[in-house]
DNA sequence: AACCTGACGACGC
DNA sequence: GGCGTCGCCAGGT
């Protein structure tokens, strides 16, 4: 329960127009190795929040595919693109460009 | 208690 | 880079 806030405090931490992976905020927060859980808690915030969740990708530099709900994705790539972010092919950003360490 | 399921990731081919 | 395998762990059946 506490692990989540850490979470989110490790996501607020991403500055505008860069972007982290699951894996490098579970590290952040306390919690290395246990990516899935960071997916879980961005999952349990709903439409209003201050906490700037799209800017969590995979490792791939992908935008992580929700089981369901395929547009929650394009509205990710449409924020992130929206802070000057570039997708190239196959929808796919340039990590070494844009992670936060 | 066993088993299944994910907004994941590292590693070996 | 694609693909399969295994490790990870909270929650729900």
């Amino acid at each position: 329960m506490s692990s989540r806030m850490q979470i989110y405090e490790a996501v607020r931490r991403i500055p505008r127009g860069r972007v982290s992976t699951y894996g490098d905020i579970a590290k952040a927060a306390g919690l290395p190795g246990q990516a899935r859980q960071v997916g879980y808690a961005l999952a349990a915030l709903g439409g209003e929040t201050d906490i700037p969740w799209h800017r969590v990708v995979n490792t791939s530099g992908r935008v992580s595919v929700r089981t369901g709900d395929r547009s929650v994705e394009e509205l990710q790539r449409a924020l992130l693109r929206a802070e000057g972010i570039r997708f190239g092919p196959a929808d796919t950003i340039d990590l070494r460009r844009y992670r936060h360490e």
